[in-house]
RNA sequence: GCGGGUGUGCCAGAGUUGGUCAAAUGGGCCGGACUUAAGAUCCGGUAGCUUAGUGCUUGCGCAGGUUCGAGUCCUGUCACCCGCACCA
């Protein structure tokens, strides 16, 4: 076995040292970019499920590289966050000493995984040469009336005490306390207006060819654009919007529902109903909007009545725990149409009316029934539109409703602006003052970064900074008087939305990046991380990249060309790798035991890098087999055989194709079998080829092997072997495959015997072939089904090209292809290969050539 | 409820313009060689029936269909997994 460790250690030296994977901003060669989600650097450190992650990109990085790409391969740090911070309280410490530790370990840890990643171009978001720039963006956003403060009914999260955006808010729970039940309060909150981009980021999702179709459905899902119409309806007096994507079932609205977390709820409760309203609404106030789902549809009146616009008639106004507050306008017209309001009216007895038939029969009686019909059909009950279709109608009471100005088509989007307010203290601060003669001002962008406070020490969960002295009193940028600081700070997913584009000029300190070299490297063309974050992450990092390009600062519309989404790493139990299941596999042990080359190349070779994978240690090991047999190889320099040089190219060829695609498991087993297939000697130039590409997934094994056929310079800067399609030859292959058939059928008959003969010779025969001839003929003299003719040529002869003469035999079956007899060079071929068979049976063989004409049941090999 | 995905041999997992598929590769298991022995290593086997065979049969969740031909396309069905969730 390879001494792994002395090897590792000795090259990662060695490639820290020489500075190769350093790379410049301009080169002529074509730039590539390539870039793993970077991590939360969490104090438990690195995992195998990261090891993997990161093996994924770094094969890309090694691959393009020695392609002769100029390649941008960079790592860095989501440094802010909670637990940081939760572990700082704990420790009555600060976040800043527990984030460090760990990225210092995180570092040392991925230097260990042979990751070749330019070190020099290291972020930290926890540092305030890079926050100072989500504080900038912040500030560009507030120009343009991006950024603002409101108040909402926001999530809030009594253990981690502060507002969660909807998307952190899985099932009613905290994404961070699986038990923690959402709450909701309201809070004056800063926002991002991403839903200014809304319609960009929906549309654009069609161009991202590259990115999983799954990602894009996400997508498309979370924005979910609908088209509908607004209508206004009169409540007393008063105008109230309200979205709808069905303005053909106008005529069925007998009421309206109010969700009971409207802001404006109050102003239109009598008060009669108020006591009634306000008990309801306070009985769902610990429930979040998420798990609004889970509770029976319910609902108060509010003993307001809406006018309807076309009839003109009185509908009461309910009040509703299954409205959302925060989609359309907060407000729903119900009729007979929709299962919840049907069910809501049969509850509260409200009559309905039918405005739609089928098609093809009559209307039930929608008070009757407990199934609504919802879906499209002919007007009834409808003035002047019967009879017309729901697609008709829909855009004829459009029209009449936007003649009358009570209502006009819209577009409406699901996704809703982005709280970013956050009541932590390990995060960007909003650059905001509070001036009580001059309200709410920007900090000047000359005095960013507004820098969290070192000293301090955490000692409970809340806001630390609202209670810091220091940090909060300020003077006012514009009187001078006693102002105070804004004391949230921003969600991480704000630093995570630029931090690619900080990689290419990470140290500049004048401005957020240089344009030129932004725009040189991106957009990254393939971006690798988990499917996780395709409706959050994934969507903000596209916002600011549309919102940097409005600034003029990038002239591209999305982040990332290719987006590749690795599967999960799964503990050997199949399970999920968690510390409570203690079934977490570390580098550490494993780069110990096995070396971390051989980790990497299982990790890579069990599936589809997209696929979720289970750790095996018996799929380790047999990585381990072959990773100990071809160090141990010794080689003969000399000259390749035809068939050598054949299988070194035809590699070649396969391998950068799979690579090239992510298929890793795929191109390892072509290595493998490359290498297995080796004679004693081979050509120096094939085997440094054979090595080459290996080297990506075993970079510290082929440094070593490189160095020790005699190569100075570094295997990872080398470039990528090109295949001579001249030499590649599937003849060889099919000659290899008659010969271990061949061999198969000595050892058939060595069983057969059981003796050791002394002598065997092996006549190649085509008899087979001629009896595939007899038997078509055999079967057409029959008149035989052409089919079974077909399938039988296809079955013999095993060639891709007559099975393409297909539809030739079908339209004119007399007309059979002719069968080429490659006997001389089967001859030929087990003559080069005599020593083996000699080696391999230990006998004596000479080879016959058998009369090709003979009879195709004569044994072809024959004992003495 | 809506949307998405998956279902292949003892196991993991390849396999998309339908045709070299009884099914890559790895693991496991069985046998052989080597060895005093074990391990490592190397070789062979691993659906069933056969065999002198490069033969036959069955076969990729289940049931049908299209086709000369289907793991691959279509329809239905079952099972499991995942995302979103009262979207008006």
């Amino acid at each position: 076995m390879p001494n792994f460790k002395q090897i590792e250690s000795k090259w990662q030296k060695a490639w820290e040292k020489s500075k190769i994977f350093q790379v410049k901003d301009s080169s002529k060669k074509k730039k590539f970019y390539v870039l793993e989600m970077y991590p939360y650097p969490s104090n438990f450190g690195l995992h195998m499920g990261h090891a993997f992650n990161y093996t994924l990109g770094d094969i890309q990085a090694r691959f393009k590289r020695m392609n002769n790409y100029n390649v941008l391969y960079p790592m860095g740090f989501d440094s802010f966050g909670l637990p940081a911070e939760n572990a700082a309280i704990k420790a009555k410490s600060h976040p800043k000493k527990f984030t460090e530790k760990a990225i210092k370990n995180y570092i040392k840890q991925m230097k260990e995984l042979g990751l070749s990643y330019d070190w020099s171009r290291i972020i930290e978001t926890h540092k305030p040469e890079y926050y100072k720039w989500d504080q900038w963006i912040f500030l560009q956003m507030l120009k343009k009336g991006l950024a603002y403060k409101k108040e909402a009914p926001v999530n809030w999260c009594p253990k981690c005490k502060t507002v969660l955006a909807n998307e952190q808010v899985h099932n009613g729970k905290c994404w961070r306390h699986e038990n923690t039940k959402v709450e909701v309060k309201n809070l004056n909150q800063w926002f991002l207006k991403i839903t200014d981009y809304a319609d960009e980021l929906y549309e654009g999702i069609k161009k991202l060819d590259n990115w999983p179709e799954l990602v894009k459905k996400l997508q498309t899902n979370w924005i979910n654009k609908s088209y509908g119409t607004e209508i206004i309806f009169k409540i007393n007096n008063k105008s109230w919007k309200i979205f709808t994507t069905r303005p053909d079932t106008l005529y069925s609205v007998t009421f309206m529902v109010i969700s009971a977390q409207h802001p404006k709820l109050m102003s239109i409760v009598t008060e009669k109903q108020k006591k009634e309203v306000e008990k309801f609404v306070k009985k769902l106030s610990s429930v979040s909007e998420e798990d609004l789902d889970k509770l029976e549809k319910e609902g108060v009146f509010t003993g307001s009545y809406a006018i309807h616009p076309l009839t003109k008639k009185k509908v009461p106004v309910y009040t509703g725990n299954f409205v959302l507050a925060s989609y359309g306008s907060g407000m729903v017209m119900a009729d007979a149409h929709d299962q919840r309001d049907l069910e809501f009216a049969h509850k509260h007895k409200i009559p309905l009316i039918a405005v739609l038939k089928p098609k093809d029969g009559e209307a039930e009686d929608p008070n009757k029934t407990k199934k609504a019909f919802t879906g499209h059909g002919i007007l009834i009950n409808s003035g002047k539109f019967n009879g017309l279709t729901s697609e008709k109608a829909k855009e004829e009471i459009t029209k009449h409703l936007t003649k009358l100005k009570l209502g006009k088509n819209t577009i409406n989007f699901r996704l809703k602006d982005w709280l970013i307010s956050r009541q932590r203290f390990w995060g960007t601060p909003i650059p905001i003052i509070y001036c009580d003669k001059c309200g709410t001002l920007p900090v000047p962008e000359k005095d960013l970064p507004v820098k969290l406070p070192d000293t301090i020490k955490l000692t409970k969960t809340e806001s630390a900074l609202e209670n810091y002295k220091p940090f909060v009193e300020t003077k006012c940028p514009k009187c001078k008087g006693k102002a105070k600081r804004e004391t949230d700070t921003m969600d991480t997913f704000a630093n995570s939305s630029w931090y690619y584009l900080r990689y290419t000029d990470p140290k500049n300190s004048k401005e957020i990046f240089n344009k030129t070299k932004a725009n040189y490297w991106n957009p990254i063309d393939l971006y690798i991380g988990g499917k996780e974050h395709a409706c959050m992450h994934l969507i903000y990092i596209r916002f600011y990249t549309k919102f940097l390009r409005d600034l003029k600062l990038l002239n591209f519309n999305e982040p990332a060309k290719k987006m590749f989404n690795q599967g999960m790493l799964q503990g050997p139990d199949g399970q999920k790798m968690s510390k409570s299941k203690g079934n977490i596999i570390l580098p550490e042990t494993v780069s110990k035991k096995y070396g971390i080359d051989t980790a990497r190349l299982f990790l890579v070779s069990i599936a589809n890098p997209d696929k979720d994978i289970n750790w095996s240690k018996d799929g380790v090991e047999g990585s381990l087999r072959f990773i100990n047999r071809i160090f141990n190889k010794k080689f003969k320099i000399g000259k390749s055989s035809k068939k050598t040089q054949h299988k070194v190219n035809s590699t070649i060829k396969q391998v950068t194709k799979y690579i090239e695609e992510l298929k890793y498991n795929l191109a390892v087993i072509k290595i493998r079998e490359l290498f297995d297939s080796f004679e004693d000697e081979i050509s120096k130039k094939d085997l440094e080829a054979s090595i080459k590409l290996l080297s990506p997934f075993c970079p510290h094994i082929a440094e070593e092997l490189w160095e020790k056929i005699g190569n100075k310079k570094f295997i990872s800067i080398e470039s990528w072997p090109k295949y001579d399609s001249k030499k590649i030859n599937p003849e060889i292959d099919t000659l290899d495959e008659l010969i271990s058939n061949t061999i198969k059928d000595v050892n058939n008959i060595k069983n057969l015997v059981k003796t050791k003969p002394k002598k065997v010779t092996i006549s190649v025969s085509e008899a087979w072939k001629y009896s595939i001839i007899k038997k078509i003929k055999k079967e057409m003299e029959k008149d035989y089904d052409i089919s079974r003719i077909i399938k039988a040529v296809i079955d013999k002869t095993h060639t891709k090209e007559i099975s393409k003469l297909v539809p030739m035999f079908v339209k004119n079956p007399k007309k059979l292809p002719e069968i080429v007899l490659t006997q001389e060079k089967e001859l030929k071929a087990l003559k080069e290969n005599i020593s083996k068979f000699e080696k391999e049976f230990k006998l004596k063989i000479e080879i016959k050539k058998e009369d090709p004409k003979a009879s195709p049941g004569k044994p072809s090999i024959l004992f003495e």
